[in-house]
DNA sequence: ATTTTTGTTCAATCGCGATTAAACAAATCA
DNA sequence: TGATTTGTTTAATCGCGATTGAACAAAAAT
């Protein structure tokens, strides 16, 4: 049984797409959704492939998706005189991830900064570290600028 | 009351402390803790200072900073002749962050492989999109060794 | 030896997001 | 029009980590 085979591996592969999604903040059922949406041959799926597949409530599957389509992770596509959605993955900007990261750099950077304001010795040794990560933190989003672009055109 | 309103700007520095290592996956205990020996005047505190300060239990401190202590992130000193565990922020490997990052992005790469292997089209939309994904991660991958050395030297 | 201080352990509980179920709405079909 | 398919809404529940409380242990003080 070759395709039962196949398709156990896809669902191992879609909880992992699941798990990380997780840690990066989003809902289980959220995460197993693009994993579907990726691990699957065919790349434009119903609604209810999608609950029955994933073996998930109804309820679950509008909510989630609204969201995923809302943020653009996800595509609908209504055919025409037909009354299913169909879903897609969004092949979306390739450097969301580095978005993230530098939005995480700026976050850091504006706690330690607030946080030696505060300090009553901006010569204590916690104050010296945090000037440093700061000072490392700007030296790298330099380098991630020019980095962006080289890549980019690569 | 200059003290008391310093303390409140304090109070909510920590908490800033606790949201972001709670989105990295702390405890929100662990990243108030964190916060607070970030924050605190004197640096090195003691158990009991801790606990009062953060209002948590002594339970609940108990662990978290036994967790901490193990994850290299807190340290403890004792006092020769004293009974106190007094624990100062652990000023670790400022690469830390960046490190994070490449796990993720290696991370990604392993499960973006393993669904292109599955995937009974290898030259469908969205494997031809993994590909991609693959291809600047790995650009990155060797970008961000030379910098990490930029960097490290400057 | 007794008391006090300091911290640990762990069973019980709390809080909260994730998930479901079932009633409901909207669109299509017959 | 009435029946059916498709998806939405929301109140209730479930699951699970975070947190507490209280008993317990160890070390120091008296």
């Amino acid at each position: 049984m070759q395709d039962n085979e196949n398709r156990q591996k896809q669902d191992q592969l879609i909880d992992k797409f699941g798990s990380y999604f997780g840690s990066i903040g989003f809902q289980p059922i959220a995460g197993r959704i693009i994993g579907l949406l990726s691990v699957s041959d065919c790349e434009e799926l119903s609604f209810d492939e999608i609950t029955s597949r994933l073996q998930i409530s109804k309820g679950s599957a509008s909510v989630v998706l609204r969201r995923l389509v809302a943020e653009g992770r996800v595509a609908v596509v209504t055919v025409e005189g037909g009354r299913r959605h169909y879903y897609r993955l969004n092949q979306q900007n390739l450097f969301e991830v580095l978005d993230e990261f530098e939005r995480m750099c700026d976050s850091v950077r504006g706690l330690l900064n607030t946080t030696i304001d505060l300090k009553a010795d901006k010569q204590s040794s916690n104050a010296k570290y945090f000037y440093q990560i700061i000072n490392t933190i700007d030296k790298y989003k330099t380098k991630l600028a020019s980095m962006r672009q080289a890549v980019q055109t690569a």
